[in-house]
DNA sequence: ATGGTGGTTAGACCA
């Protein structure tokens, strides 16, 4: 067996309309799996030849027409742990799946919280009430996960820049949907309550800038660095200690027609 | 500064 494990999350706003991109990424980066966000893709045409051809042959995805769906793509035999339905919507926003064998095991879930609207009051903004309630489900979710599985990995384009250097401005961005106190401290009740260990702050703390997405609507993103941390990789309280390393593939937002996010991956030392 | 850009899909809706 392989001594490392390496995770990538990257939200790709679309698998058929990148999928050159991602098995550009795979062919450079060859992660052990894949965890894919908007996938924007029903089950029947989603592109699974394509990865299969690519080494990524076992696959677990659920998606719906134009929005959400999430993907896991693995090189090495997954065992399917099924979607949740959070918030009681079927809307293709969690998956998951088992990697390894016996006591070595690990369940890995891939989460799209919703981007929660430009309005951050959830009396007037129906969207921001639904990410609020979406967080708090995944907070409860984290109680479970810390009691009965420990060796668990939580990915995914969580919409959430929870600490002041995961945002380009703190104090311009405290009313901004996806940086607000309200929405900052869920996301840290979460990480409490799962006693979860943010992987890439772990290896790069504070005050250093950390980002993952960059808005399409910043006519010069690259010099403007106007980037959030969206995107994150959680590790539950047994697997904490196994951390390795972690990258941050920016290069892939100067790519041809990008993904607002790029890629990170993490790599854990494996049992 | 209340725009700006992009994907899905054919007029909005979502990010």
């Amino acid at each position: 067996m392989a001594k490392t494990l390496s995770i990538t999350t990257w939200n790709i706003n679309s698998v058929r309309l990148r999928i050159d991109q991602v098995l550009r990424f795979l062919a450079e980066d060859q992660p052990d799996v894949l965890c894919l966000q908007e996938t924007k893709c029903p089950d029947p045409v989603f592109p699974t030849g394509a990865f299969a051809n690519a080494g990524y042959g076992h696959q677990a995805f659920i998606g719906m027409k134009g929005y959400n769906g999430v993907a896991i793509l693995s090189r090495e035999p997954i065992r399917p742990l099924g979607a949740r339905e959070m918030c009681a919507k079927p809307d293709a926003r969690h998956i998951a799946v088992e990697i390894g064998e016996g006591a070595s095991a690990i369940q890995i879930h891939n989460f799209y919280v919703p981007a929660g609207g430009d309005i951050a009051d959830p009396e007037a903004n129906p969207k921001f009430a639904h990410k609020l309630a979406f967080v708090e489900e995944l907070r409860q979710f984290s109680e479970g996960q810390r009691k009965a599985v420990p060796r668990s990995v939580l990915v995914g384009d969580l919409n959430i820049a929870p600490l002041e250097h995961d945002v380009w401005s703190h104090k311009q961005l405290l009313d901004v949907v996806s940086h607000t106190p309200v929405e900052t401290d869920a996301m840290k009740a979460a990480i409490a309550e799962g006693e979860w260990c943010d992987a890439f702050r772990v290896l790069t703390p504070e005050p250093q800038k950390l980002y993952s997405w960059w808005s399409y609507r910043s006519p010069d993103w690259a010099a403007a660095d106007k980037g959030r941390r969206l995107d994150h990789i959680w590790l539950g309280r047994g697997l904490k200690d196994q951390l390795v390393s972690g990258a941050i593939r920016k290069e892939t937002r100067g790519w041809e027609r990008p993904s607002d996010h790029v890629p990170i991956t993490l790599t854990l030392e494996r049992d």
